[in-house]
DNA sequence: CCATTTAATGAACAATGTTCAATAAATAAT
DNA sequence: ATTATTTATTGAACATTGTTCATTAAATGG
């Protein structure tokens, strides 16, 4: 067989990352071949490499649209109570993304390129924008201090970061399964107290 | 060929996991091969067969000894002052060990076990031998609060488990190459700084 | 010295990522 | 209309992967 013309090369690309997902979604990593993702989309192994450099490019591709996903959740928190329960509500659907998304946020933070290559720029500028969500948060504790809100944040979002992937991965003996939610909340809570000023 | 007696079992077990590590080393987890290790031991793939059920089952045994490692290394911290600074000394030998061991700690958090069976026992074992020893130095903040205790623990490692993940992988923006061990310790003093009674 | 056990092999199988000449549909040119 | 050119799609091919297992010969026991 050779050319259709049955979908652009838009819609390919698009069709080719929601069956990726969809199979993380379902069947987990290493169901993600070129082979089950060309038989789910109707093309042939070949076609994919015409969209994407590699599996690689494809993952990194889908990872940019999981990070705006977790933007989007994180955006749908309002933006109103104290410092302690705008962090906590970001939190909590920080969490709720990992657990309702686990496949899709394990590659997110799992996938490591080859050696060499590292994130893009744009990558890079999506992580940007997610601390910033919460340094956003923190300016009322920490006017000035520029550096140190940075760093606050930086530490904010790397302790729910290790208590989420410990936790998914039953590598925090975690005692009941809400345990989660009550570590981070001890986190920003007993962090926020320590504060200069307080 | 068929049977040699150039070493007995116990050797080639050793001779695998050392070569293991030799080969994550220097070459990263994807040469990590049957047949790469095989060669670097003398030996035919089938021989890794007779000594372990898979190559999951060879990295889970790798990672028992990582995790003893590990233990090795916050064991050598001494354990005077106050608690700020015995966190503080854990913390950067964990650190240390994280940036020396590259390959290794990454192996030991990023591997994930196929679909359905979970960690073994003695690996839990381990991992609460190491959150016994930062445990062990909250005593004195936390004396009574056994829950709380516990929780303060497993927010601190959580916490530190995020920073250097999301550290070595380029994920944090991290500002000077020493950004770790800063935001390790501003972590540590500001949480300890926020537990009620200070 | 023979019989039995057993460690080691390496060929074989299925499945992987990736490449690329072949091909035919779509488009442009005449 | 017909022809020429471009280009999307294919699927066979290649190298590698993890894993299994009949075959083989060394070690062990009688």
């Amino acid at each position: 067989m050779a050319r259709r013309s049955d979908h652009t090369r838009e819609e390919l690309y698009r069709m080719s990352l929601d069956a990726a997902r969809e199979i993380l979604r379902n069947q987990g990593l290493p169901a993600l071949t070129a082979r089950s993702l060309a038989a789910r989309i109707g093309y042939s192994p070949g076609t994919l490499y015409n969209l994407f450099r590699n599996l690689d490019d494809l993952v990194v591709q889908l990872n940019g649209e999981t990070l705006d996903a977790l933007q989007a959740a994180l955006d749908a928190v309002p933006d109103d109570g104290d410092t302690e329960t705008r962090l906590w509500h970001l939190a909590r659907a920080y969490i709720a993304f990992t657990v309702e998304n686990r496949e899709l946020w394990n590659v997110l933070f799992e996938h490591r390129l080859p050696e060499g290559e590292d994130v893009p720029d744009w990558y890079r500028g999506k992580l940007a924008r997610l601390l910033a969500r919460v340094e956003a948060a923190l300016v009322p504790v920490i006017p000035d201090d520029v550096a140190a809100r940075g760093r606050a944040t930086r530490v904010l979002w790397a302790g729910l970061h290790g208590l989420c992937s410990l936790g998914q991965s039953g590598k925090l003996a975690l005692v009941a399964e809400d345990g989660l939610d009550d570590l981070a909340r001890d986190l920003i809570r007993t962090y926020l107290a320590g504060l200069p000023g307080h």
